[in-house]
DNA sequence: CTTTAGGTGGGAAAAAGTGGGAAAAAGTAG
DNA sequence: CTACTTTTTCCCACTTTTTCCCACCTAAAG
């Protein structure tokens, strides 16, 4: 269960160093092997270990393809996926086109959520968190929560 | 399973170097023989290995061709399929046609989409991701996704 | 103060990508 | 049918990028 947020920063080549905690998880979890992909709504870098990767792909792969919106979760989310693996340091590098899409310079974010990490841009976290909430947008199961 | 995205260029004699990683799996899956053809929604091209594309064909011509969406479909797709082959440097000609109506120039996007390969105008893929999306549009499937 | 682990940067070798030119093929005109 | 022009194909060589490895720096712990 990936929890908490990191900063971390990419070099000019693109690397990432893995914070150790984030890294022995992930090495118990999946051998240091992941699967990063887009998010289709935030421009931010979703992480998957490989042994959970092809259940989120077989239930984007199984979304209705008449769909407009549907088509565009399928070609962002497994056109972007991307296999990586740690390297001998513990850094990762991140395909050109990964980045761009994230927008991700030097400062980057890495947060747990569960089954998954995501990894923002820190301009675009800081923006997210001071984003005003629109109360229309509330579903019945955020209303009736009770935290 | 073809997956993630590779930014490539296409140089003035419509030559395209397919990255070593794309390339490696055309290779092992089809002899790096395969069928580039017409997307007919999109404008951009598609990419099917030798080996699948017999299938895709006979799927395309068993369409009712009374309908008149459906004998489009069967006009680009079959009509501007074209059996390509990578060269010793690991590169393939695009036909003009081809490239012609997918509005390809010198900067391009080869996405990998599970048993294709989808070829974009770098411009019109920009366009496709920064593309509002409609909420009407979301059907039960997407708004239940949890991923 | 020394030691160790985490994080960072850079350089050299290897691989990948790019451009151009010559030979071959195809097309055209006399 | 032949001679000439244009296009296509193939190959070579150069440049850029990627990968891998090593070494250093910093911070925390002993």
């Amino acid at each position: 269960m990936f929890e908490g947020s990191h900063s971390v920063t990419m070099d000019a080549k693109g690397r990432l160093a893995i914070p150790a905690k984030v890294r022995d998880q992930l090495t118990s979890v999946c051998q240091g092997r992941f699967v990063v992909t887009a998010d289709v709504v935030e421009r931010c870098l979703l992480v998957y270990p490989d042994t959970h990767w092809p259940e989120v792909r077989a239930s984007i792969q199984a979304l209705p393809n008449t769909n407009r919106t549907a088509r565009k979760y399928q070609r962002l989310m497994v056109g972007m996926a991307t296999s990586l693996e740690l390297d001998g340091n513990g850094r990762v590098l991140l395909p050109q086109t990964l980045r761009d899409y994230a927008f991700l310079e030097k400062k980057l974010i890495l947060v747990g959520q569960g089954s998954k990490l995501e990894l923002w841009s820190d301009e675009r976290w800081n923006a997210m968190i001071n984003a005003e909430d629109d109360e229309d947008e509330l579903t019945e199961e955020l209303k009736n929560l009770s935290i």
